[in-house]
DNA sequence: GTGGTCTAGACCACT
DNA sequence: GTGGTCTAGACCACC
């Protein structure tokens, strides 16, 4: 059997506070639109994601889901579930991404009265 | 009695897949913070509000309670709910909003492998 | 409490061959397509439902999950589920229920060397 | 040894998402009674199969096995595989396939308080 | 009251 | 082996 990506850093910790599964695609996301895991790679299957995370098989396999709606993974019946080959959908989880955060960005420095870019330089040195 | 602020503005949609009571604290905030409530206005009744936007008076009770856990709001007993008085506690909030916005764009930015002014540069047309 | 609309024909009968959340997606989707429940009427709770066809609860919530993605019902958080009341979000689930059938009746019909009016006139009478 | 049908189209797609061997006698079925495969001709082995598509040698047995059920072909024990030589079984197949089209159309159609011929009608042109 | 999430454990189809 | 579905029952946030 083919060898399985890293798929979260060692040192994740769950918060208790906040759906389980959500925080496991974020980081998934993450880790695939920054390269980390390459593309067509294999993923850990459902139970083993579930038993080296210490959750419920079913929590794990809904975390494939939802990367699955956004097509950044596709699963093969009965072999495994794959990070895509589509460079294409790739760009645009980055894109989605950056513009969100864009979007969220100025629109918080708005309500205080300020440019995206003022508040950056303003606050840059206290966000470590 | 004391006219009061209009606390959202008249278009303000609520988002039914998110809690209200945030999407309203959210709002007054900002409003607040951004000087469109003037320090020490009267906000209308915790009644007024939940008549006003057709929710359970219990949400708007909410609202009003995690404005006043960071000291933005003031009740007096048997005289209304206040805009605080106080410059410092509006400074405060101006600076926690800033710092986590800036915390919450730069790591966006590094997932992506960017920095933040990076990103900032690459999407700053997209963000209508 | 808002009475509820009758969500499934009383003779709904579950083929245990399917999933039973699709079976009941289907069914739900072509009811309110068809009009024969109205834009923005109440649904049963998911408990309810669950009650009502012997179901697991949490398949029924799975089957109002998925109706939610395509934007056909809305979950007011405490409240309730509700068919949308947008009228394009309608439309537009039946022209794509229109467009899929269409495809797939023409691609048939060109498997066996016909046009779609072809096939359907020729098997009209046998299809009751 | 005598020379073997081109069973798939060379551009076949394999959708991940659905049972491979469904796809496959799908295909080969419509190959069949489109008449681009004729009647008696000599199908690779499963193995053959199996090989040029990439897919399990079982994936393969599958498909031929549910071919075999509907009688489209017939295995002759240590000659191969063939398309059935029987015009009857053949125009049965047809005949199903047409039914089962007619009947889901027009069940679609009815979902939409349309008559089938109104649906063709209205989205002809879409169904490019 | 409502829906959302998680666990536990079972069964199934597919490869 | 793989993922997909279902049940049973619990806990939670929200209104």
């Amino acid at each position: 059997m083919e060898p399985t990506a890293e798929l979260l850093p060692q040192h994740f910790q769950i918060n208790p506070a906040l759906p389980i599964y959500e925080q496991f695609v974020e980081a998934i996301r993450g880790r695939i639109v920054s390269g980390a895991i390459p593309l067509g790679m294999r993923l850990p299957s459902v139970r083993e994601l579930a038993a080296a995370r210490g959750v419920n098989p079913t929590t794990a396999a809904r975390t494939y889901q939802e990367l699955e709606r956004t097509g950044l993974i596709v699963t093969y019946r009965g072999q495994g579930t794959f990070v895509t080959g589509d460079e294409a959908i790739l760009a645009e989880a980055r894109k989605a991404i950056a513009v969100k955060a864009v979007r969220d960005f100025t629109s918080a420095a708005a309500s205080l009265g300020l440019t995206a870019e003022q508040m950056l330089n303003m606050y840059k040195e206290d966000s470590v």
